[in-house]
DNA sequence: CAACCGTGGCG
DNA sequence: TCGCCAAGGTT
């Protein structure tokens, strides 16, 4: 409710939405994640502003266009806003069509949305396609629950397939597995009198277009002499403090190193790898990933 | 279509 | 502490 409250309050309409820079956006994100949603959000905005008068698409096939909107969100927003019949396929929907219909199929495989999907499609209430998208979701969400699923009191357990065959927990099927990856990042908190030095993140990774300290990437834990940027400077790295941040898909082992320079150095610094030199009271323009956050919050707001 | 994208709650 | 899950979507 506080990003939600502080998102809307800042852009009150598609259009102040359209024109405010991402990175602004970006901002009030901050903390929640997935922030590809934000970019999206963004730049589907300036496309509704500009390109469509502001005016928000009214059928699924024209929400599907919208970048960010797949099948899910435009199945939602078409049966709840516009009444059109077509099923939100999530992952409610997903368990409480498997077990009602007993449905073996893997459902972390693409192709088995279209089985769900093409099922949605023949029993949707035709007159009723939103509160019946919503009454699914939420059968999922405070009664067919992932684990110990509470039959007894489900409205449906009379025709539910799977209760009969006794294997409601065997189901959803899901087979794939993440596998997740170890990575070992060194953040290097460069300050000199005029500021600290930042980077925006670019290219496809965690955090694009989000803000760090200037990073390393190593093999292994240990930040050895492959520091090239500036070996005389490696003496001089001091550790200030380690964690271990989980993402879905990767393990990210974290080390904290400071680095006090002069303004020549830094200068020097800035042009062999390239950062910003911001001033320590305008940090909170900036938007960081959680981890950056907590390591400048302990050591530069109080 | 597999891989990738962040964070927090919960049992 | 750890694994699972999330009212998913893009590349």
């Amino acid at each position: 409710m506080k990003f939600y409250n502080n998102f809307t309050q800042e852009f009150e309409t598609i259009f102040d939405l359209a024109n405010a820079d991402e990175q602004k956006v970006l901002k009030l994100w901050q903390g929640l994640g997935y922030y590809s949603r934000a970019r999206n959000l963004h730049y589907t905005a300036k496309y509704i502003s500009e390109e469509l008068n502001g005016v928000f698409p009214t059928s699924f096939k024209e929400l599907k266009k919208l970048k960010g909107i797949g099948d899910y969100t435009a199945a939602a927003i078409a049966s709840i806003v516009y009444n059109e019949p077509v099923p939100a396929v999530d992952g409610n929907m997903f368990r409480v069509f498997a077990r009602y219909f007993n449905i073996n199929d893997d459902i972390s495989s693409p192709k088995t949305k279209k089985i769900f999907w093409d099922l949605g499609l023949e029993v949707i209430d035709q007159k009723r396609p939103g509160d019946f998208n919503q009454a699914v979701m939420d059968l999922g969400a405070t009664i067919c629950l992932p684990k110990k699923p509470k039959c007894e009191e489900c409205p449906l357990n009379e025709s539910c397939e799977a209760l009969h065959l006794n294997k409601v927990e065997k189901l959803p099927v899901k087979l794939k597995k993440t596998k997740v990856s170890n990575r070992f990042l060194h953040f290097i908190d460069i300050e000199c009198d005029n500021g600290i030095a930042m980077s925006k993140r670019v290219g496809n990774d965690v955090w694009k277009n989000l803000y760090t300290l200037p990073k390393i990437e190593t093999d292994t834990d240990l930040l050895d002499k492959g520091w090239v940027i500036d070996e005389d400077l490696q003496k001089d790295l001091i550790f200030i403090s380690e964690e271990k941040h989980i993402l879905s898909h990767q393990n990210l082992f974290i080390k904290y190193w400071k680095l006090n320079v002069s303004l020549d150095k830094m200068l020097n610094l800035q042009d062999k790898i390239g950062f910003e030199i911001i001033d320590r009271s305008n940090i909170d323009d900036y938007p960081l990933p959680k981890p950056i956050e907590k390591y400048l919050n302990k050591y530069y707001l109080h």
